[in-house]
DNA sequence: GGAGCAAATGAAAGCGCTGTCAATTGGCAA
DNA sequence: TTGCCAATTGACAGCGCTTTCATTTGCTCC
């Protein structure tokens, strides 16, 4: 390469990388050499160098499941344009893959790491705490972060969402959730609690399954908890998929949603406001939380400064939609306000 | 870290690599400093010593797109095993964003490189060309391959799909589609072409959008089709999402599915069988050419061997459901026999 | 008991770049 | 014309591994 332009590497290497620093004639000669090549430069050997890799690494549960669509989004529309490259790679809901991840990741040697979730294994979490690199956990909130922590607190989106559907009048209250990670845990422990404070018992009321989640996942799903309990009144989906799938469900036994059956999902997906009836859903800041976690990382990156708060909270927000309905009750409902 | 386990770098070289050639002392004391300090191999430098980076280059359309989704976790299933390292990238539908991620790609030296789609920009097809490993096309059919495709005709499914539906005794179909991207495109030409054999009008017929697609653009559009037709008989959708949020808008108008209209969709996502009704779709083989591909780009790394054909179509089927219904038709249709 | 060999380990070189610093060139002021 | 400085370019070393080859060790076998 550096031979056909008739310059020496260094040369290559500064042309390529800080043009305005060579003469534009030498400049010619190597774009010229470049394309009559197809050059690319080594990024291995660029990074053993310069102990640079430019590059952030990006770990979350999936590749496919709708969640992860928009904060991956927001941390490419971040980080590109600021130069790095994003490396992404999937734990597949495995604590295993994760720390094969992460070890993989290290190796490569990124500026930084942005992981979804808090509940990485001890020896996940060593790796990360000795990366020497920002660490910047994400979707979920923790008291004692590796680094820093960018997330909301799913036991309490959780708890709102079931709190919803009680304030809404209704009591015999199901949830359901597939995959059964954290954060559908975290969701359930919120139900437990709304449901426990109000007094409502919820024997027959839940149906889980460690499957991924998926649209007829959350039909079969519903379908359980109407063999037991055919007078539930109100459904809290641990995602929209399920959402989705429950409210196909009610329109195949010819259930009213929401007459007979309220319905609530989890993360607002796009589908969910334009379903018929539109699923109401708790929406979660993914893409903010997505470009607040890139600004961290890149002020930290350029100037050093870190974020004087570890632990950011960024909410959740229960979107009313058609799906579910205010019933009125007879009776009020005895100590809720304890 | 050598000196931590007292052994010379070779060894711990050795010990990680191929336990087997170590003393079984060595190796313990190895193992002993690497969970010691967290060490993880920088594979930079392994890379450049070594020349095999134990990596394949995967690039996609989008990481979020559904379609992708068992294309992905075949190519991951098939690969990871294997001791590959996936490595995918996102073109976003962008040729620009398609060029960088191939010559990043390229500057990682991955040791094969596996493409969604055949509409690479020339400059993106020699970077390919020379990067020197086989590189697979997927998801369409070309007859001028940089190296391998295996994917099956977009256009001939779309014909297929508009076919299906004038077959049922449908005259006044429409078709909708986002994004607008190659295969969408192609998928289009086919329903052109099915329409012109039948010598039906497409006036009015056809909605698109440059936009993503998205459930709620598959209502817009219809929307969009019916203030013009509301004579609409049947409806392909470029996609299951469009198909979904076109179901959904039926609902909303009351427009019975499929006594009114009927619906089709592609590509067969997972919710389509699910849905209330059921939507029809043309299945295609996302996960089987995901694996296709890894299954070949292995065995060339392994033993060089290159399949006897480098055109391979993975097909594609009607999968026909109750989102579609046949209507019948008091005149035969003209000449559809041409 | 010593030659011969296999197994285990280490020393040295080098992968393709970039950081550092030295060398060269040209322009301009004195 | 001479000397000095800035701009441009190159030489060299080294990033952290792995490959190759040499060395050492501990056997086996005659």
């Amino acid at each position: 390469m550096a031979k056909l332009a008739g310059v020496s590497a260094v040369t290559v290497s500064r042309a390529l990388r800080q043009p305005g620093m060579v003469s534009a004639a030498l400049r010619d000669r190597v774009d010229a050499a470049v394309s009559e090549l197809a050059y690319v430069p080594d990024v291995a050997a660029s990074r053993l160098a310069s102990a640079r890799t430019h590059s952030i690494g990006v770990i979350v549960s999936s590749l496919t499941n709708g969640v992860f669509a928009d904060y991956l989004r927001a941390l490419h529309d971040t980080l590109l344009p600021a130069g790095f490259q994003v490396v992404v790679f999937s734990s597949r809901y495995s604590s295993t893959e994760e720390e094969k991840a992460i070890a993989t990741l290290i190796g490569q040697h990124p500026e930084a790491i942005i992981i979804a979730g808090i509940d990485q294994t001890p020896h996940a979490r060593r790796l990360l705490e000795r990366s020497g690199v920002p660490v910047i956990q994400t979707f979920e909130l923790t008291d004692d972060p590796i680094d820093i922590n960018v997330g909301l607190s799913q036991r309490q989106a959780g708890y709102s969402a079931t709190r919803f559907l009680i304030d809404q009048g209704h009591r015999k209250i199901g949830y359901i959730a597939a995959r059964l990670d954290a954060r559908a845990h975290a969701r359930m422990a919120g139900y437990n609690r709304a449901m426990e404070e109000a007094h409502l018992d919820v024997g027959g009321l839940v149906a889980t399954t460690p499957r991924p989640s998926s649209v007829s996942v959350g039909g079969e799903l519903l379908g359980d908890i109407l063999d037991r309990r055919a007078d539930l009144e109100a459904l809290f989906c641990c995602d929209d998929n399920l959402a989705l799938g429950a409210l196909f469900e009610c329109q195949r036994r010819n259930i009213p949603v929401p007459g007979q059956i309220s319905i609530i999902g989890f993360n607002d997906l796009e589908f969910a406001a334009c379903a018929h009836p539109p699923i109401s859903s708790v929406a979660t800041p993914r893409y903010e939380m997505g470009r607040l976690a890139s600004e961290i990382v890149m002020r930290i990156i350029e100037s050093g400064e870190r974020p004087a708060n570890r632990r950011i909270d960024v909410g959740f927000a229960i979107r009313e939609r058609g799906s579910t309905l205010r019933r009125d009750r007879p009776q009020p409902l005895r100590a809720l306000s304890e």
